[in-house]
DNA sequence: ATGTCAAATGGTATTTGA
């Protein structure tokens, strides 16, 4: 199975984009984020001709999730079940595969009540992980932290912002510490594989990046990786996102 | 002057969020 994660930052904007990369890349499974999209507005059209399915949650301007899948979207979830208003994660089971798309709350600064809602939801990401049935499970996603130094470009210029505040590490650590594996960095243990950088300033030219988009899967599937990379040259050209294809592949899945 | 994108509103620019 190869499967990928990737912020698009409005599936409408990144249409041609999108479906030019399925055609490229020829993934099994792909977890969106950000598709600022209702679900009336969804292209399930044009993504079923690219040849693959799609599980939609979306609220329209910001937010929304999506699975896109060839093998198979079966036993769809839309949010954590309980009250919270943002369309941010979206679960399903795709070749045998118990996959999540998660889109983690930005944070905006230390001293913002969305820090606080950030802190809260990474909790309940931690709780769904530590409940989910055993087998094949795949949580990937943008989740907004950095998860170490290495992970980001300029460490000292980071110091006090949110993405690298000890309670966000401490949080994913504690996604990962129900035996879950960051595929990308077991692969590449010294490489930072940067998935986003500003718009702004020339960031993706100068490599001023963060790693935040992450595909944490079990140890089972960790064991059977053979590829984990970030596809960069989605980040290039015409109109792309700010967030690059994250993408791992797996043996016998 | 972080100085760019995307969506929505309101009005052909501004606001909000990232």
């Amino acid at each position: 199975m190869k499967i990928a994660t990737w912020n698009v930052n409005s599936v409408a904007a990144r249409l041609p984009r999108l479906t030019s990369w399925l055609a490229d890349a020829q993934p099994d499974v792909v977890l969106i984020q950000e598709t600022k999209s209702t679900d009336d507005r969804f292209p399930v059209g044009a993504i079923a001709d690219a040849g693959y399915a799609a599980a939609h949650y979306g609220q329209g301007q910001w937010n929304g999730v999506a699975i896109l899948s060839r093998v198979g979207v079966t036993d769809v979830q839309r949010g954590f079940g309980d009250d919270d208003p943002e369309a941010r994660i979206i679960g399903a089971t795709c070749g045998g595969v118990r996959v999540y798309s998660c889109y983690v709350p930005n944070g905006r600064s230390l001293d913002d009540p969305h820090y606080r809602y950030k802190l809260d939801w990474l909790g309940r990401l931690g709780e769904l992980a530590a409940a989910r049935s055993a087998g094949p499970f795949i949580l990937g996603g943008d989740f907004n932290v950095a998860p170490t130094d290495l992970d980001c470009w300029d460490p000292a210029s980071f110091v006090g912002a949110t993405h690298v505040s000890e309670p966000e590490r401490a949080a994913v650590r504690a996604i990962e510490s129900t035996g879950l594996v960051d595929v990308i960095r077991e692969l590449h243990p010294g490489e930072p594989a940067f998935s986003w950088w500003d718009y702004r300033g020339g960031a993706f030219h100068q490599n001023h990046g963060l790693r935040i988009d992450l595909l944490l899967v079990d140890e089972a599937l960790g064991r059977r990786a053979t590829a984990g990379y970030v596809d960069r040259d989605a980040r290039k050209g015409d109109k792309p996102s700010d967030h690059a294809p994250v993408v791992a592949e797996f043996d016998a899945v």
